[in-house]
DNA sequence: AGGATGATATGATGATGATCATACAAAAAC
DNA sequence: GTTTTTGTATGATCATCATCATATCATCCT
């Protein structure tokens, strides 16, 4: 049937958006097109009319969650002091909330451990939004007056991801909280990050 | 054929160390039951004469790694005081050669964002052996007089972690060098590790 | 020596999943 | 109103993989 001129862009992205969310919560190689299709409401023959194989949807399935993370840090910081955005980013990210997010999480640490094993258009497509992502903290850093601003934004986000990723892989909650804990007072005592509460 | 009577034992401890080798560089959803068994230099059918299921073959695996892991980090400490050994240690981690040796190296980082995926048998396993780990770091803290020695251990682990899943990820040489670098300087002067170069 | 034993091999089965050829249906163009 | 056009659906194919039933065959035991 022949439909609206931007509908086969609106059910791309509709795939991508599908795609970020089942990748980042079941891995690249649990997700199967035909599930992708699926939580679209279509069905798994036409997805070749939308991406020439299941790993360009991955790539680009990556590409959207970066695109998306950024958005909402931008938005997060808008209006705010560097050192409240910066407050604000690691308060949220070691959040529970963030920790049971897992379908709309930071991609860098949903996906850390996945990543060397993909193919290099995936990797490329990561590796270019996890810089994106390390310069948005790094301005933040350069702004408050930071020489190292990059070592900084380096060491705050390797922290974070690894904090979440463990939290995440914990199977007891009250030691799930606490990861999440340390690494949160650890981080605004070396950042000089006020809590706010 | 009648083999020797410890040898299937034997052979149940090839396969658990072919299964961690490839398990952490392919992820447990790459790896088959028939990849393994060829790699122990046996042929796919006779796998489930040494375990119930694939799934409990990844969770032995797991199990395996760790064991490795901390036989290895205890071997390295032995007879240094705690400074040196937590500097060893941090070294060691963020190095370009544990970043290259995937089959090797901690499991925590090769399966961060694996973990939440698996069944519950191999979650526990993984979760008992980060605790392990953490202990051993934390001994380090509580010896060198730290009041929060588990604090600072999850902290130290969490940015270990971190930095040497995004140095794998990072498809650009010059900057996954520089993540392992940044990471290696904040901990030393956080935890006040002398470079011993 | 010869049968029993037990680790491994062979080969099959059923499920799942990526890919693709072809059919369809309805809007758009005339 | 008829003809194109073009997203989507149907159904098939081929590969991979976990699992398992059964066969093999060298050694141990009697």
């Amino acid at each position: 049937m022949r439909y609206a001129a931007e509908h086969k862009q609106n059910t791309r992205k509709t795939l991508l958006k599908a795609a970020a969310a089942a990748i980042r919560v079941d891995g690249p190689d649990r997700v199967g097109v035909a599930d992708v299709m699926a939580k679209a409401g279509l069905t798994h023959g036409g997805f070749y009319a939308h991406f020439p194989s299941k790993g360009a949807l991955v790539a680009a399935a990556i590409g959207q969650m970066f695109e998306e993370r950024e958005a909402l840090i931008l938005e997060a910081s808008a209006g705010r002091s560097p050192a409240e955005a910066l407050e604000l980013y690691v308060r949220h990210y070691l959040s529970r909330k963030h920790r049971d997010a897992k379908h709309s999480g930071c991609p860098i640490a949903a996906l850390a451990s996945d990543l060397p094993r993909l193919e290099a258009d995936a990797r490329k497509r990561y590796a270019e939004g996890a810089r994106r992502i390390r310069a948005l903290i790094a301005a933040q850093f350069t702004a408050l007056g930071c020489a190292d601003a990059g070592a900084q934004a380096d060491s705050m986000l390797a922290e974070l991801v690894g904090a979440l990723a463990m939290a995440r892989a914990e199977t007891d909650p009250k030691r799930s909280d606490e990861i999440l804990a340390h690494s949160q007072q650890a981080l605004r005592r070396r950042f000089g990050l006020e809590d706010p509460r």
